[in-house]
DNA sequence: AACCAGGGAAGAT
DNA sequence: ATCTTCCATGGT
């Protein structure tokens, strides 16, 4: 049993990263204890690493622990790039201050964009998540991988994408996915094994660079490689105009008639770049 | 019952 | 290249 204290800069508000997470029925967590338990593969061997918040929104503390000594400094390396701690969210509050989403910035201050804990994992969640409603999105995600992860430590862990490959269409039908959800998510995982698409490279490269690769992927959209973007790389700048969500959020703010189109949503994004990774996830959190 | 949901592929211009 | 249309599934 190891266990480290970090500080970060703050403003950081780790009660956001716990109701934003909560909202996900498969992380283990607990509010009331401001804990977050977080299953990670370091030396291709499950790990669970647990972070509890101890300081404040100001002075952000952290306790990150874990059970085996061997594999600290790297699971101590994910998680501080996982949650971010080496972002500073003051610049970007001072960059949105003079914007015209200015209020929704104040209103969720220090809310970090926490990463996926795993980028396939996050690709997997993302094909769940087209076109699907949040609450049945969660439930399909929490059946995918109650029956085809494993739970280690009372943390569920995602299914690897060897096991996703094997399976048939059929199995996820019984799931009630929908069958060309099936066959995205069983062929991309095929594509991943065979080494045709190589998740470990992707961070090396330019957001435009993986969005002309991943795209032709049968199944992977913009949206999805944007998403990819921004919650499992930690991208700063995306800006996903086909998400219906973004959509809503910016018809509230700005009390629009209809939902905007394209064109009026770079009018209204134009002063939020280099950030717009963040006003998409403050928009996101404006309407829930 | 009809429309929607934090899209994408295939087909039609 | 850009725009329609169709696709599947459960929720409201």
């Amino acid at each position: 049993m190891w266990m480290e204290i970090i500080r970060c800069k703050g403003p950081y508000n780790f009660d956001s990263v716990l109701d934003r997470l909560s909202m996900d029925p498969i992380i283990s967590l607990s509010k009331s204890e401001k804990t977050i338990n977080v299953p990670l593969h370091i030396e291709d061997m499950p790990h669970v690493i647990t972070v509890k918040a101890i300081g404040t929104i100001d002075k952000p503390v952290f306790e990150v622990s874990g059970k085996d000594e061997k594999v600290k400094k790297a699971a101590l390396k994910r998680i501080n790039s996982i949650f971010r701690w080496d972002f500073s969210l003051e610049d970007v509050a001072i960059h949105f201050q003079k914007t015209n989403i200015a209020k929704i910035f104040e209103q969720h201050k220090g809310t970090p964009i926490v990463l996926e804990f795993d980028l396939y994992n996050c690709l997997v969640k993302c094909i769940i998540h087209q076109q699907l409603n949040l609450a049945f999105a969660h439930t399909l995600t929490t059946r995918f991988v109650k029956r085809y992860g494993y739970e280690g430590e009372g943390v569920w862990f995602y299914p690897k994408p060897e096991v996703v490959a094997g399976l048939q269409y059929d199995e996820l039908r019984e799931l009630q996915f929908s069958r060309r959800k099936a066959e995205y998510l069983i062929d991309t995982s095929k594509l991943i094994v065979e080494g045709i698409v190589n998740f470990d490279e992707l961070a090396q490269q330019s957001d435009e660079e993986i969005m002309k690769s991943l795209i032709k992927v049968r199944g992977i959209g913009p949206w999805t490689v944007q998403s990819l973007l921004l919650s499992g790389l930690g991208r700063p700048n995306l800006f996903p105009k086909a998400d219906i969500g973004i959509q809503r959020a910016i018809q509230k703010h700005f009390n629009l008639e209809k939902k905007p189109s394209h064109d009026e949503m770079d009018q209204y994004s134009e002063q939020w770049s280099p950030y717009l990774s963040y006003a998409t996830l403050y928009l996101w959190r404006s309407i829930e």
